[in-house]
DNA sequence: ACACCTGGCGCAATCGATTACATTGATTTC
DNA sequence: GAAATCAATGTAATCGATTGCGCCAGGTGT
């Protein structure tokens, strides 16, 4: 009774032709008769069938798949830019895997997805990569398309596509400084992350730009997660001399950072300044309404598909692609 | 130059065996002596071999691999799912695949990813998949495994994983009512949902059991989304006569809601007790803190897993499986 | 009238790993 | 001491689709 599933060549028998017919009735209707495709076409109907695509990408080597590698899928940043991959990959007849790279924890697993032909490539969201990854190129194995979206990785020669961090940094600072802020902190990202580097190099530069001096208590540490920001509150709280205005190098933090002080009695713009990076949905409907940095996420996910497409075929991409920042103002900023 | 990455000949050649036991000793290394196991590690080791997953799956007929159907990655409630069904999936050996309904607009794609091999089964957090893809069992075709969790659909013979929303939704009013409030009024999802109708039906014989009227102009339309919170305070706002309670539907668009009658100077828990469902990170830290229903996350990833794994082996799994929900008391509501 | 294309199709090899079955040498059993 | 058993390994078929090669028939060119 459970009979397997109707492979190619129960197709072929019920239309009267070669299993190689239906292959190529199927994969490249101009090479067959009309009146062939017709009849193969109706016995797929009969038969139910539905190609095995196990079978295909064996013999084709190629799986029509890449896989994303994302930080955090929790993090709601991370939507948008999936989004974009999903829309340009769809139009170019692939399928996109998700995987969070935090629960492989030995991080072996990760690079197999692609050496075990599961996948032709790999779009990572994620710049910290574990070592063994990388150089998992063995044995004259063609190197596996790998692009980099948001993160990066210096010196791999990996191409990837940014957001202009540097420049929203700067933005951000120039806001404040329009505000009559002078007295200006910031919130860091996790340590060796690049988009905490580059975050800080931005505000680093306006700061020295404006003639402002970068106080060193003021930077605080956090791990753009909503605790690192509650912490960071705690930590500002307790400074003898506290600045006027944060720069927080991401939304998820500025929501614990601004609540726990909301706690404290402390309140945002009222008592302190406050401009955040990426610009989530919730940013907008938060009490008060974030300002913050935005960043054209869909289509950064449109860029690195094609960036994708472009390297597996062969072609070289551009190596860094650089996207721009705005600012978005809102309620969490005021002048002084 | 650009040769072929090894394959299992390659290394049966360099370990002077054949294919067949170097198969054995990486599948079952209790079936091969000792010294032809060392010597197929180290030949592995030599040529930096890796399965093909592709050739296993096609002759395995099984690809150890589950896809994860969500409504909306963006929404961050899923993403503590995804996490339990992972852990639960890689401690079988699974790995999970993740697909966003939303893009695959045509919905055929959907169940293709089994019918094709590529997945043993599916895990659906989207209760209203498209109808052609539940009937996809044509043609003698072993039924593919589907498991629910969180939504479901009934009348399928599908096995589900559900939250106690009624009971949820009653805790949530039995506090308002606790608290003195007896005008409450309630945020739907979206129509047709059965999280909406779950919710609503709780709220309805919680209101029953206080003897409390339910007022037709006081159940607004929502659907889940940030934007219908913010239309449903519009609507709110309008209203001749207004609850002194709301009990909506979920968090997000709580987020909407409550930010929306801010700007318009009505604040809670000040004016207006809410009480909200799902209990997202950012709960904690809105201002205010929101008292809401939480549902272990986790849990019902881990017992989803379960489930699929259970069916996919040919036992009989339960039917329905219900995990509780407990509320979360903050700062959202108030005594009057 | 003859050689030459060419469109349409079938045959069979192939992708890489798994596994049923066969083989071999050694050990146990009666 | 012969038969039976077993552990370890090899041989070859197999999973299902794709594709290089070649055959055949009908059409062209000269």
């Amino acid at each position: 009774m459970p009979n397997r599933p109707p492979t190619i060549r129960d197709v072929a028998r019920a239309a009267n032709v070669s299993a190689a017919t239906v292959s190529r009735a199927l994969s490249f209707p101009g090479k067959v008769s009309e009146a062939t495709r017709l009849s193969v076409l109706r016995a797929v109907q009969e038969t139910g069938y539905a190609v095995n695509q196990v079978a295909r990408s064996l013999r084709r080597r190629t799986t029509n798949t890449i896989d994303v590698l994302v930080p955090n899928i929790g993090n709601q940043f991370f939507s948008r830019i999936l989004a974009g991959i999903e829309w340009a990959a769809s139009r170019a007849g692939y399928t996109v895997l998700i995987s969070d790279t935090r629960p492989l924890t030995g991080g072996g697993m990760l690079m197999d997805f692609v050496r075990n032909n599961r996948a032709d490539g790999l779009i990572s969201l994620d710049g910290v990569l574990p070592r063994q990854i990388l150089p998992a190129a063995p044995a004259g194995r063609r190197t596996p398309t790998l692009v980099f979206a948001c993160e990066w990785q210096d010196g791999l020669g990996v191409p990837s596509v940014r957001f202009d961090n540097e420049g929203g940094a700067m933005l951000a600072v120039d806001h404040l400084v329009s505000l009559g802020h002078a007295r200006i902190g910031h919130l860091l990202g996790p340590a060796g992350n690049v988009l905490t580097d580059a975050r800080l190099a931005g505000f680093t530069a306006a700061m020295a730009n404006h003639a402002l001096p970068v106080r060193e208590d003021w930077i605080l540490q956090g791990d753009f997660t909503l605790d690192s920001g509650v912490k960071a509150a705690r930590a500002w709280l307790d400074l003898a001399d506290r600045p006027g205005a944060m720069f927080l190098a991401n939304d998820e933090m500025a929501f614990g950072f601004i609540s726990e002080l909301h706690r404290h009695g402390v309140e945002v713009p009222r008592d302190l300044s406050v401009v955040a990076f990426d610009d989530i949905d919730i940013a907008e409907r938060y009490i008060p309404a974030l300002t913050t940095v935005h960043q054209p996420r869909h289509e950064i996910g449109e860029v690195a598909f094609a960036t994708f497409l472009k390297t597996f075929n062969g072609e070289v991409p551009e190596m860094v692609r650089t996207l721009p920042a705005t600012l978005i103002v809102r309620e969490s900023t005021r002048q002084v």
